[in-house]
DNA sequence: TAAAAAGTATAGCTATGGCTACATTATAAT
DNA sequence: ATTATAATGTAGCCATAGCTATACTTTTTA
């Protein structure tokens, strides 16, 4: 059913978010925190704390109290794999004639609800491009 | 910023894909009811009926209790646009090669993100090919 | 080194959308 | 007409993600 992928998807996307974010982070400032990831998202630093938190239960990073946030195994796994549907469809909406902005937003949404077929469709036209 | 539209449009979200149904219930059965829609969303009944009363006091639609379920004027707008929407990405994504199962689920995620930028874009993909 | 600022954590609230269990009403069958 | 079934409604639970206000810790600045 359509709607139930819908619906899983939507689980684990603030997840993938989060963890795309937090990867930027460590590669360009060294390390990854709560403010930086706030301001990123445009949330409140307590909401992002909380989410942390979850993140953390849930096997993806590792952190101290008041210190900064690094990611398990799990976390970069998922978080490349992110990454990846991120730079192939925004590559693709570009591709497709839309300025970087748009591009940009529409790819952010978009990233969570393209499945490994349609991924494919999209790197073949990014390559025909 | 890209993250604020992603969370503005999972807010209308589940809104869009009930009037949807909604409107082709009506349109094929004559009748939307509680039921049914539960059954399209693969969701319990008591979870339909819940957003079925959000969806009424936000004035989207119009029942009596045990009664089936009209749309208001500002509920047809919404299914409108949503179905149009809906439309275009899935043949969009028909015509980029993808069978009709993988479109379907597909679109019923993405139709959600798209800006009418990239919708245009779409449409004009759509017509080419 | 002491004070100010920045960052982090926690508490308590709201809204949404899932679920199960159970009650009530409407409809269909006998 | 009664009874059985189907549909609807309600209650109470969980998880998530927002928010503000406030407390605490760390870092920076004076
Ligand atoms: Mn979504
Ligand atoms: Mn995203
Ligand atoms: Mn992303
Ligand atoms: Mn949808």
């Amino acid at each position: 059913m359509s709607f139930k992928k819908v619906r899983d998807a939507h689980k684990t996307e603030n997840t993938e978010d989060y963890l795309e974010i937090i990867a930027d982070l460590l590669n360009s400032k060294g390390e990854a925190r709560i403010v930086d990831i706030a301001n990123h998202l445009g949330i409140a630093q307590a909401t992002a704390n909380k989410t942390i938190r979850r993140l953390q239960y849930q096997g993806y990073i590792k952190k101290e109290p008041y210190r900064s946030i690094f990611l398990t195994l799990k976390g970069q796994e998922l978080a490349s794999i992110s990454k990846k549907k991120h730079i192939i469809v925004l590559t693709f909406l570009k591709k497709l004639g839309l300025d970087s902005k748009t591009a940009e937003a529409d790819a952010e949404g978009i990233e969570h609800h393209v499945s490994d077929k349609t991924l494919k469709k999209m790197e073949k036209f990014n390559k025909k491009n």
